[in-house]
DNA sequence: GGCTTTGTTCAATTATTATTGAACAAAGCT
DNA sequence: AGCTTTGTTCAATAATAATTGAACAAAGCC
């Protein structure tokens, strides 16, 4: 509560285990809020829904390390973060002259975010799933010791899978589609 | 730490810890993951999707006790499991005459699984969204100790949020649109 | 070359989430 | 009524996932 910021020189020359923020507008805060959020909406570390937040909603480009001690989070957890938002394309490195370490902005297009997501995250799995799903078929083909029952209900049921998976492959082009408006 | 398991009596004489499935086909079992997987996708736990995928890729409804004991689960998680699976409409219990128990079978159109899960799981979150912004457009009108700069900054991403929650919100019944066509 | 800054990797630790199991409630049966 | 079956709840435990931090690599600078 008290001692609000002693640090006029350069950082936190006290033994405080938790200088809960460097330097951040409860705006911010709560904007960063919001991206811890959507990340878990969409199964990522807590950690990389506060990078992207604070990134998005920082008028400047910051380093990884300004981004660690805001956040106060590990350099490896912000090296790892980072690295997954590049992948995804929901950050973008900038050539800072006279600086050597790497800044960063937020792509902020729903558009390139959502296919980043989909083509990172989404689409891998869909394929991994057709593999299952031709592997599926294969066991139902092979399979001698079924009654003839039995091998209508597992073929209809190995069939709606089928149809389930090519619905959604023809879901994401739509998406994408709708999102590309943005 | 080893007394592996003092009883003798029918079942699993040697100390196996895990007697893989009581009774599950390699197709059923090869469904099943499939059924895991796609939970895992919808932030679900495994042994929801393991029950889904039972029921789901079983000819016969089925009670609690059986589905619990197929998938060497406890009767707390097959019970909890159960229940969320009503939740989101994605089995149905089915009255078996001269039985006490409930009988469960798979709820198997894509549009309606989906709709449930949207209406339970991402909808509630998108609303939960909309008043975080709110409340950050509160925050960014209240505070008065911004730059004239920062404020034009500020006020473009907080937008910008506002923005992509409409559109979610707009996509949703997008995506029920085309799901009800299967 | 040696020193410093920047960033990565990964084993160990910590935090989070899922599962178990035992206690309990409800309802059928005799 | 008691006894049994069916199902729920929730604190304790186990399993999984995220984070840290120290060791390392790469590259700039003097």
């Amino acid at each position: 509560m008290e001692s609000p910021d002693p640090t006029p020189a350069k950082a936190n020359a006290g033994g405080d285990p938790a200088p809960p923020a460097e330097s951040l507008l409860p705006l911010q805060a709560e904007a960063i809020e919001v991206f811890v959020r959507l990340a878990r909406l969409f199964g990522q570390p807590k950690s990389v829904g506060e990078i992207y937040g604070l990134i998005y909603i920082s008028p400047e480009p910051m380093p990884m390390d300004v981004i660690a001690s805001r956040l106060n989070l590990s350099k490896g957890s912000t090296s790892q973060g980072l690295r997954l938002l590049k992948g995804l394309g929901a950050v973008r490195p900038i050539y800072q002259v006279g600086d050597r370490r790497d800044f960063y902005t937020a792509e902020t297009s729903l558009k390139k975010l959502v296919g980043g997501y989909l083509d990172d995250a989404i689409i891998p799995l869909l394929n991994q799933g057709q593999d299952r799903l031709a592997h599926l078929q294969r066991l139902l083909e092979e399979d001698g010791g079924l009654t003839a029952e039995q091998r209508v209900f597992f073929d209809e049921r190995v069939n709606k899978l089928n149809k389930w998976h090519e619905r959604a492959h023809q879901l994401f082009p739509l998406i994408r589609k709708f999102l590309g408006t943005s």
